[in-house]
This record gives structure tokens, sequence and C-alpha cells, in this order.
DNA sequence: TACAAGCAATAGT
DNA sequence: ACTATTGCTTGTA
């Protein structure tokens, strides 16, 4: 199902490609970045990611600094995957999945 | 075009 | 832990 990304979804992906690597942010501090008061529609769009690994997906986590959700689910395997994403670029997360170092939080200009 | 249902969340109770 | 709310996408008519 090949459909056009919309332009929120673009709005979306140009926010989070700013996030350099090694740091992370979250879906609040995105939806604040592109202009919407709804995380959730944040999460809506990364959950189709269309342009795969170019946007770094797995940058994004949840306000209460939880690792929040990848590839479609909240908890399990895919989650693992992320967790060890992150970790490759130096940013780890607890064995109740929250962040170890909050300093790592990047904030949009 | 219009309406209903769902979502990788968050805040409040 | 549970419920309410949020804005946007997707499917169906």
């Amino acid at each position: 199902m090949t459909r056009s990304p919309t332009s929120f979804e673009l709005r979306v992906y140009e926010a989070i490609r700013q996030i350099p690597r090694g740091r992370v942010s979250t879906y609040a501090e995105v939806a604040r970045a592109v202009g919407v008061p709804a995380p959730r529609a944040v999460g809506q769009a990364l959950r189709r990611n269309p342009f795969a690994p170019q946007v770094p997906c797995h940058r994004v986590i949840a306000s209460t600094l939880t690792i929040g959700g990848f590839a479609g689910t909240t908890r399990g395997a895919e989650i693992e995957r992320k967790r060890a994403l992150l970790h490759r670029e130096g940013v780890e997360f607890t064995g109740d999945g929250h962040l170890v170092e909050p300093t790592r939080l990047y904030r949009f200009s």
C-alpha cells in the first residue's frame, strides 16, 4: 500500500531528523516542535515510518522517561531491539525501562 | 464529504 | 492502576 506522506508526517520526520546521535527526545517534545498538542498523533506518524531507518524513530521515548514503544508494540522483543539500538549509541535504560541519564534528553531550538 | 474507530501518549484521579 | 482527553490517520459509506 503505497501511500504519500501527509504534511503532518513530513513535519514529524523533519523534527526527529534533528535529533543527534546519542541523544533522545520525547513524544511531547516532538509534538511541541511540530506545533501539535497531541503526542499520540506523533506516535501514529512514527508507527507508519515510511522513511525507514533514515528517520531515527528509536530516539523518541515517552515523557515519563520510559522507553516508550517500537514497531507497533509497547513491550516485547521489538522493544528489546529498540533498547539495544539506543544502547549502541550510548543511551542506557534501567531494567524498569527508565532512562538512566536524563541529561541525554535533546531539546529542540 | 462525513462519520466512526484506533493509536509507539500524557495528565489527572 | 484506571479513566479521560488529545490530534491525526485510516477505513467505510
